[in-house]
DNA sequence: CTAACCGCCGTACCGTGGTACGGTGTCAAC
DNA sequence: GTTGACACCGTACCACGGTACGGCGGTTAG
């Protein structure tokens, strides 16, 4: 555990002293208490690596409140997990957001760039216009699909309560081609209406595992 | 061509009337004249794209400088390569430092889901911790692979301009694993120092190939 | 001992991205 | 032809995320 001082705190993250104090103020971060017997107050490199991790969410479009609640979600084994884990999957579905509007942001950039030195086809000539050509593309590769739609029974493992049938219940819906997802802590079930092509059963089942949880089709 | 009052316009792209007006200001977004003979301005739905496209850009974490910057990106034949193309890029590349910072954020999410429900092992009790021990293993499989650095020579078609080469420059040096990248334009080479696991020249090829140019590895 | 430097703290100020409001003008239906 | 509803425009105000600054104190090197 290395010390610092504030000054040298500030430094290692890469942000102006008055900052940490900004966000001592905040509640992103907490002050050391002064050492006893006087002097100065005491940063260790947690505080740094707290700092740190403020910087680079914002990067990514999250307010100091979003971060402060991110920072504040902590799988402690006594904390509620119908109120933690809950909240961890909401952001988790704002996160997954924001990646997917970045992908197509790329993509389009992508775009723009090969059409840009006179490539043969007119192509996108503006960022608006390639992303509007990939939502075309989205939309007409979705509907290849035909829509399969089918409604598919999962027995689910693991859940503790009626929030844990929640935390199921976001973790099917934030998988591409999920339309509708029920699931039941008294019967340890999750039924889910989903695009067979898109959202395979094997996806759910994994999007669930990945939540802790253990799921397994049932058998029709 | 669908036509809007501009509190249509507004609905439509679901913000406020006022926030139209601040973008019209900012130069965001242009204000349609008044027809002539008197009348209301009338906003076309392209306009209404434009609006949307700040919003969402602005949900990803860039201001509206840099969205202004983004939209000014256009592709015309007659616009200067060595310009456009390269902040294109710019922005390509920063897009995906933020696309790779989110799914670092969504792998630390998951972990810290997963470890919730007293998920056997001791794992992340916070996103500080799972973040830590991403890091970690990323470290640790970049260590496996024991550095196959390599220099690998492309032959490029399609450069225009040293602007071009730049481009290629650019390119070459977001792929993961490429620690550097000269191209020549006098040459129609780039010379790439590269990890063979993490970047193979498949990877190479590709995203200069996505750039709009031809990448092909010249025989040894 | 004292100058320089930093810590500490409060308050003031700043840029960004809006929102609110008040006054005037214009259209459209009753 | 009056009464809403909206357009138009300028200005004021707001929250957020800091930055700057001034004054006090403690320590440390010369």
């Amino acid at each position: 555990m290395k010390q610092f001082t504030i000054s040298r705190a500030a430094k290692a993250a890469n942000v102006n002293v008055e900052t940490v104090r900004f966000y001592e103020r905040k509640g992103l971060i907490q002050q050391p208490p002064k050492p006893e017997g006087g002097g100065l107050r005491e940063y260790d490199d947690e505080t740094v690596s707290r700092i740190r991790f403020v910087r680079q969410a914002q990067e990514i479009g999250f307010s100091l409140r979003e971060i402060a609640e991110l920072l504040s979600l902590r799988a402690d084994p006594d904390a509620d997990c119908g109120d933690v884990c809950v909240r961890a999957i909401d952001k988790r579905a704002e996160v997954q957001t924001k990646l997917l509007q970045l992908e197509q942001m790329r993509d389009a950039l992508d775009e723009l760039i090969a059409s840009c030195p006179g490539g043969g086809d007119v192509k996108a000539c503006t960022i608006l216009d390639a992303m509007q050509r990939n939502a075309e593309i989205q939309k007409t590769t979705s509907r290849k699909g035909q829509q399969k739609m089918k409604t598919t029974i999962l027995n689910i493992e693991g859940m503790h309560c009626g929030g844990c049938a929640r935390s199921v219940e976001k973790l099917l819906s934030q998988v591409a081609g999920v339309e509708k997802a029920d699931a039941s802590f008294d019967e340890r079930q999750a039924r889910v209406l989903h695009d067979q092509d898109t959202a395979s059963v094997a996806r759910l089942e994994e999007a669930v595992n990945k939540g802790g949880f253990t799921a397994k089709a049932a058998e029709a």
